[in-house]
RNA sequence: GUGGUUGUAGCUCAGUUGGUUAGAGCGCUGGUUUGUGGUACCAGAUGUCGUGGGUUCGAGUCCCAUCUUCCACCCCA
C-alpha cells in the first residue's frame, strides 16, 4: 500500500527556482564575506551533546535535536534513570550526539580545538544549516541556514565598525535599501541594571526591556515588577522610555543616567567610538540606530549587540543579528579570547526580497535554446550545433524524443514555452538540405534562417 | 512546552439544520490546426473530502485522537 509521502514539520523542499533565488542570496553574502577578508570553515552537522548542551540556556537545551544512540541503547541504561521516567535525566544516557543548534558554539569549539593552527585574529565565515526543535511559524523553521562571520582574538572596536559596514555592503548588494542596523551595548544594560539596583536580575531586566516596542511601556514595567525589580528602580528607568533624538543626543541622555556606573560609561564610550567611525565612513543604504531596548536573548554577549530590521513596511522581524562576546571560548578552556560576529537570516531575507520583488530576472538560470527533434538524421545534425553552442558556454539542449507526427511538434514547442526557454531552433528536412538553422524567438514569434556562426553570435 | 487555527481535484477555494451520483475557476488532456508554442473556440478527465477511530439508518458536515498549516506566547534567524 502506497503511503502518502511527507516531510517533517518545519522542513521544506525547494524547487529549482527557489534554489536559484537562495543561491543568489548565498552568493551575494559569500562574496562580501570574502571581500572583507573572511575565510570559510565548515563543521559537522552534529556535535557531541556536551558541546552544545547548557550553552543556550534551559530554553535552548529544550530546542536542541538529540540523536538517539545506536544499538540496543535502552538495555545499557541504569534502572535508576529508566524507572524515574524523567526525560531530562534519561536523555544523556540514551543520546550522546545532537544536531548543530547554531554556528557560533561549534565555531568556538573549532577555535579551541585548532588553536595552534590558527593565526589570530581569526576571521572566519560559515554558511551551513542548523536545526531547532521549535514550533514553526512564518519565517521560522526547524531546519534553516545561518550565514555567520566572526572575528576572534581582537578586542578592537574597529571590528564592530567593519561588521556594520559589512551588513551595509551585503544589503546594498542585494538592493535591499532602507534597512536599520540597531546597535546597543551589553555594558549599558549592565550599567542601567546597576543604577536601578538590579544587577542580579540583569537577564530578567533585559528580556523585559527588549519587549518595549512590542507590548508597551506599562506592560514592561509590570513584567519587571513581577520579576522582583523594585518600584523605586523602575521609576529611575523613566528617562529611558522617553529617550529620543539622534544617536548623539541619546548618548548625551545616557551619560547623565549612567554617570555613576563605571561599566555603563564604558559602554557609552564604545558606542561613541563606533558611531563616530561610521559617521565618517558613511553607509551606502543602511542606517545605524542606537536602541537601548535592544537586548537579544543570548547571554554570552558582553559588548556590542546588533540587530538588523527589514525596511519599514515589511513585517518580518529581524533579518540579522550579532554582537561581541568576550569569553566565548572560555567554556572550552581557552581564556581571554574576545570575539565579535554577525549572522544573516537567509530565510527571512528571502521572504523580504520576495515581498519587495527584488530578485533580479537573471537568477533563473534557464536553458537559452531548445532544438526541436525531427528525427534521427536531423537530431544528429542538431546535436552537433548544440555541442558547438555549449562549447561557447551557451545553455542549449535538444528535445530527446523524435517527432513521429505533427502533434509532436506542438508538444515540443509547448515544452519550450512552459519552461520559458527564449529561443527554439528548427532543423528539419529543409534546413538539412540548405545547411541552415531556423531560429525562432519565442517571445516575439519571429523566425529567421541563419548559419551556425550566426546562430552562435545571436545566442551569445 | 502552552493556547488557538487550518486541511475538499495538480493549484486557489465553494459545499446550507447531517440526506441520493461532492462543485467552480485556473491548470491538465484531446480537437479546430500532420513544420510552429504562448491568444480564441469546442470537448474531456479529475477526488479514499489529511489520517485513524466513534456517534448515526445515513458523516465532507457532529465527537475523540493524531499528523499538517498558520497565528499568539516562550524563544529566536
Amino acid at each position: 500500500m502506497a503511503q502518502k509521502p511527507s516531510i517533517p514539520k518545519g522542513t521544506r523542499d525547494f524547487n529549482s527556482e527557489t534554489v536559484a533565488k537562495r543561491n543568489y542570496i548565498f552568493d551575494t553574502i559569500k562574496s562580501q564575506f570574502q571581500v572583507y577578508g573572511f575565510q570559510p570553515i565548515e563543521t559537522p552537522s552534529f556535535e557531541n551533546s556536551e558541546t552544545l548542551m547548557g550553552k543556550y540556556g534551559d530554553e535552548g537545551d529544550r530546542l536542541i535535536f538529540k540523536i538517539l544512540n545506536s544499538g540496543d541503547y535502552l538495555s545499557k541504561v541504569d534502572n535508576r534513570f529508566y524507572l524515574d521516567k524523567d526525560s531530562n535525566k534519561l536523555t544523556p544516557h540514551i543520546s550522546e550526539k545532537a544536531l548543530r543548534y547554531d554556528l557560533t558554539v561549534p565555531f568556538a569549539r573549532y577555535v579551541v580545538q585548532h588553536q595552534n593552527e590558527i593565526e589570530f585574529p581569526f576571521k572566519r565565515y560559515q554558511i551551513q544549516p542548523v536545526w531547532r526543535a521549535d514550533r514553526p511559524q512564518k519565517g521560522r523553521f526547524r531546519e534553516f541556514y545561518q550565514c555567520d562571520a566572526d572575528v576572534i582574538g581582537s578586542t578592537s572596536l574597529f571590528q564592530e565598525v567593519e561588521f556594520i559596514q559589512l551588513y551595509d555592503a551585503v544589503f546594498s548588494a542585494l538592493n535591499l535599501k532602507g534597512t536599520t542596523i540597531k546597535i546597543n551595548n551589553r555594558k549599558i544594560l549592565s550599567g542601567i541594571a546597576e543604577v536601578i539596583g538590579a544587577q542580579d536580575k540583569l537577564i530578567d531586566f533585559t528580556v523585559a526591556l527588549d519587549k518595549l516596542d512590542k507590548i508597551g511601556e506599562e506592560k514592561v514595567k509590570e513584567e519587571m515588577f513581577g520579576k522582583g525589580i523594585s518600584q523605586e528602580g523602575i521609576d529611575k528607568l523613566q528617562p529611558l522610555f522617553t529617550l529620543s533624538g539622534d544617536f548623539g543626543s541619546q548618548i548625551e541622555s545616557l551619560k547623565s543616567i549612567l554617570s555613576i556606573s563605571e561599566v555603563g560609561i564604558k559602554g557609552i564610550e564604545e558606542l561613541e567610538f563606533i558611531n563616530k567611525a561610521i559617521s565618517s565612513l558613511e553607509l551606502k543604504t543602511a542606517k545605524l540606530q542606537l536602541d537601548v531596548t535592544l537586548a537579544r536573548g543570548l547571554n554570552y554577549y558582553t559588548g556590542a549587540i546588533f540587530e538588523v530590521s527589514a525596511p519599514e513596511g515589511v513585517n518580518i522581524g529581524s533579518i540579522g543579528g550579532g554582537g561581541r562576546y568576550d569569553d566565548l571560548t572560555g567554556i572550552f578552556g581557552l581564556k581571554n579570547m574576545s570575539g565579535v560576529g554577525i549572522s544573516f537570516g537567509l530565510d527571512r531575507i528571502y521572504l523580504v526580497l520576495e515581498e519587495l520583488n527584488l530578485f533580479p530576472e537573471s537568477v533563473k538560470e534557464n536553458t537559452k535554446v531548445l532544438f526541436i527533434n525531427f528525427g534521427e538524421e536531423e537530431a544528429m545534425s542538431s546535436l552537433k550545433a548544440v555541442t558547438a553552442l555549449r562549447n561557447e558556454g551557451i545553455k542549449a539542449e535538444l528535445y530527446p524524443d523524435w517527432i513521429t507526427s505533427g502533434k509532436q511538434m506542438k508538444k515540443q514547442m509547448n515544452y519550450a514555452n512552459k519552461r520559458e526557454i527564449p529561443f527554439v531552433v528548427l532543423v528539419g528536412e529543409e534546413e538539412l538540405k540548405s545547411n541552415s538553422f531556423t531560429l525562432k524567438n519565442m517571445a516575439s514569434g519571429e523566425q529567421e534562417a541563419v548559419s551556425l556562426n550566426e546562430l552562435i553570435s545571436k545566442l551569445k
